[in-house]
DNA sequence: GTATAATATCGTAATATTACGATAATTCGA
DNA sequence: TCGAATTATCGTAATATTACGATATTATAC
């Protein structure tokens, strides 16, 4: 963000921000599909899927967990990823609402 | 995106991304709150409310314009700008059903 | 302990975003 | 047509993101 104004904006509005951020890079899509359509989320399956490195990919997990979208397990010798249900059930909530109140404009 | 590796991922994938990404600014999230509450959507308005300068108000409007999630009307010497009620309604469906199937891992 | 496999972090180059002021374009009214 | 008001675009400096290879860390098996 250039010339950091974040400061000048309400937290709940930088925290709305950094969540949808984190959903603006068509990897972390891709890894948030993966995740949604695989229960065993092991990283190295993910590495062979995405057409990315193995560190960008790990850079793309810890920005999602940055945010709290996912959550990692250590499991033996690999680390479990897995989607926060509460997060995306949040998202969905909020934006139902907006649907329902939204009543539109330049009418 | 540092070197372009948009190429590599869906179309599907890309566009949900940029809409998300569209999202990702504090400003626009105050922005898209603006348009939510306000019927008025004239820019001249949001340029008192926010801490932010004509110019970049006027280029962060152009990328939410870019993505669809809002339309401008000329309105005499003034746009009034319009929150995509289609494009809403998409993202909670999306969001809902994700949250419907979503079954968990990790277990 | 050491070796191996899996994942994270570091350093850094390429690219993208953000913000601003200056300037241009558009529209209306006089 | 001119001027004022409104909004968009341009140029560009500051900052942030993205991607990679190299290296470090962590956990297990031996």
């Amino acid at each position: 963000m250039g010339i950091s104004k974040a400061v000048l904006f309400s937290e709940e509005q930088n925290r709305l921000a950094s969540i949808a951020k984190v959903f603006g890079h068509p990897a972390r899509i891709a890894i948030v599909q993966y995740l949604l359509e695989n229960r065993t989320c092991i990283v190295s399956n993910l590495i062979e899927e995405l057409p990315l490195s193995q560190s960008t990919i790990s850079q793309h997990l810890k920005e999602l967990k940055n945010v709290g979208m996912i959550k990692g397990e250590i499991e033996g010798p690999t680390i479990c990823y897995c989607l926060n249900q509460d997060m995306i059930k949040e998202l969905s909530n909020t934006l139902n609402q907006i649907n329902k109140e939204f009543k539109g404009c330049c009418k």
